[in-house]
DNA sequence: TAAACAATTAAGTAATTGCTTAATCGTTAT
DNA sequence: ATAACGATTAAGCAATTACTTAATTGTTTA
């Protein structure tokens, strides 16, 4: 007693695996075609970020404006913009002292409609 | 000098809104159709979900393949399969002391299909 | 019923994230 | 030029999140 007998575990408390290790190399690799993707649903994970490119989608809105409407300061608005450029989700134009955001990319509004289909099947 | 002659500003630093005031009160109810949505979003934001989702999309697995595959603890898979648990992206059955995972939503995949044209893109 | 093992839950910790305030940049108008 | 104002950036703080280890639950088998 006290004394462990047979040490089955591989490394810490990973249990024995019951897929062929052949299949599960091959698991491995196909589970890389998804690396990375995460990154854009990040972005829409944000309720804020999903509501601003919702918003952009119906017309393009200055940083301001976006403020106003979703009752928030303007550096937080700016720094979710900034976020959304670099996944180059939205595109901007300065006209003037004003800097107007619209949306650039045709995907988002599927991924989007796809998840209030997700809500409208009573889940 | 020092005396703020106009306060023009509504709240802190908040900007004068450049939309007429009856389509901002619009726009705000507008962006309520995605609230909640995001919800959704925040599981596929974690890289590991977005993977085991996909693996699960291929095939079922019990959570000890999925740890052995995603070289990662038992407690840590587990913990994420009980939130796409709780969203009802995947289900479950137990078969004798294993318990058999699979993907329970259609429009995850297409979401996820989604991400993947918008990166091939080359954005 | 007791041992073995897959899976879950609990509690605590480290890292990430989103906000705030303050300072700075860029354009327009006086 | 300088003042005004929209927008961005920086730094610091509070809340969230994903992991770890340890303990527990549930099912099978001896």
């Amino acid at each position: 007693m006290g004394n462990i007998s047979k040490d089955t575990h591989c490394n810490q408390d990973l249990c024995d695996s019951f897929c062929p290790s052949d299949q599960v190399e091959c698991l491995k690799d196909k589970v890389l075609e998804v690396a990375g993707l995460s990154e854009i649903f990040k972005v829409l994970g944000d309720e804020t970020r999903t509501k601003i490119l919702y918003l952009l989608a119906h017309r393009k809105l200055c940083v301001c404006d976006i403020a106003v409407i979703m009752e928030m300061s303007l550096p937080a608005v700016s720094h979710h913009l900034r976020l959304l450029k670099a996944l180059r989700l939205v595109k901007y134009a300065r006209d003037g002292k004003m800097v107007y955001y619209s949306l650039d990319d045709e995907h988002i509004m599927n991924m989007i409609r796809e998840a209030q289909e997700h809500f409208a099947e009573g889940r």
